[in-house]
DNA sequence: TGTACATCAGTGAACGCGCGTTCACTGATGTAC
DNA sequence: TGTACATCAGTGAACGCGCGTTCACTGATGTAC
């Protein structure tokens, strides 16, 4: 029962998306094949179809992820410029909230699954760079605009680079102790996000962040 | 062939050494317990002498691995409190070097398996909530003598949160692109490196880090 | 436009393989007398 | 202290299971004439 290119290019695309999240969930050792399919709403047979193996697929489902991440991301920061709210306050805040930390499956890739990337081929690891390339690439632009008047000792570059590493290494050691210690996992979402903002305010190196619009 | 309780518990001990930089190298679930006692020079039928399940000695292993870099970083930093070197200093830039990333076998645990601790059971959690609490410990401990006298708006507690945030998320970003793109991995090392030691000695939130000893 | 055939996304069963775990057995160590 | 027996760390083979991958088959779609 042959299906029509466009209903094909679908199925496909829905593999991807729903491997993508359950990639997430459970790492792209955690979850097999007949799993990825199943979620997708087919049997597992007919994968070779769309993809040359599984590797192929968790390059795909990373790359989706981290494109649909930066496109939120973006579209947050950008909203922020226009109507002059606290842009990255929000996102910060969004990213470092115990309902990210709590929903791998939605959340951020880099997140739940850079430690996985570290171990896997060079094809997953471009799909990271990519998506690490472009998120930075948000960030500066926002620290180049944002930030300029502000006299930081550290380019739009360097800010994002730390803006980055804060983010994303604050999520993993928050859900790494989340179920043992859920107070520590709250100390260190609440810390970081405090000190991302107000540094911001303080010191200046990040950005200005007003309370409400100007 | 019955071994002396001694020897029993050393093999025990070498299971537990080998599987910790096994799990580093390759995740959790990146190895099973053939390859883990084969590398302790075992068998693997008696591997349920020693352990309940393989969960059970990825705790363990854990565990060790996190003790074990407690007890280097807290000789490293008290090293330098006695000689009035920069011990900090040291500890970031061989944190943040290429040899680290390169070498998860022998290097940080969290920054090795921390994504997958978020994943695993509540008794691998804890582990790494003991160990992280004790790192925490260690630089919060460092920041409030060194860093009384600066007067930073954060308290020891948060300046440790945010330095081990920084490194853990830079070293899993560094090396989720080692091998597609070397460049962006070697400047976000470069990146984070001169942030966190720059800035300790610009707005010195985090503390004074003199070039030569006093 | 209509017909004949090739294509291919899907199914469902099977493949070999390695996984975590179990078990019968061995024989030196530890223990009870 | 010496003897008899229980203990248990190790071996090597086996267990059922799920893994990634392959394959024969189906039948609607796409294509060539």
């Amino acid at each position: 029962m042959r299906l029509s290119k466009e209903k094909a290019a679908d199925n496909r695309q829905h593999i991807i998306e729903s491997a993508s999240r359950l990639f997430r969930q459970h790492g792209f050792n955690g979850v097999g094949l007949a799993d990825l399919m199943k979620a997708a709403g087919f049997t597992h047979g007919g994968f070779y179809n769309h993809f040359s193996s599984k590797e192929a697929l968790a390059s795909e489902a990373a790359s989706l992820g981290l494109k649909r991440s930066n496109l939120k991301i973006s579209a947050t920061l950008e909203d922020g410029e226009k109507t002059g709210s606290a842009s990255l306050k929000k996102f910060v805040e969004r990213y470092l909230s115990s309902e990210h930390r709590d929903n791998r499956g939605s959340g951020c890739t880099i997140a739940s699954l850079g430690c996985d990337a570290g171990r896997e081929s060079k094809e997953i690891q471009a799909s990271f760079a990519k998506g690490i390339e472009e998120e930075l690439a948000i960030f500066a632009r926002y620290f180049a605009k944002r930030g300029a008047k502000e006299g930081s000792p550290f380019s739009a570059r360097a800010q994002a680079i730390h803006l980055l590493a804060q983010l994303v290494g604050a999520v993993i050691l928050a859900r790494a102790v989340a179920e043992a210690n859920p107070l520590l996992s709250d100390e260190i979402l609440q810390n970081s996000r405090r000190y991302l903002l107000k540094r911001s305010r303080t010191t200046r190196s990040l950005s200005r962040v007003p309370k409400k619009q100007a």
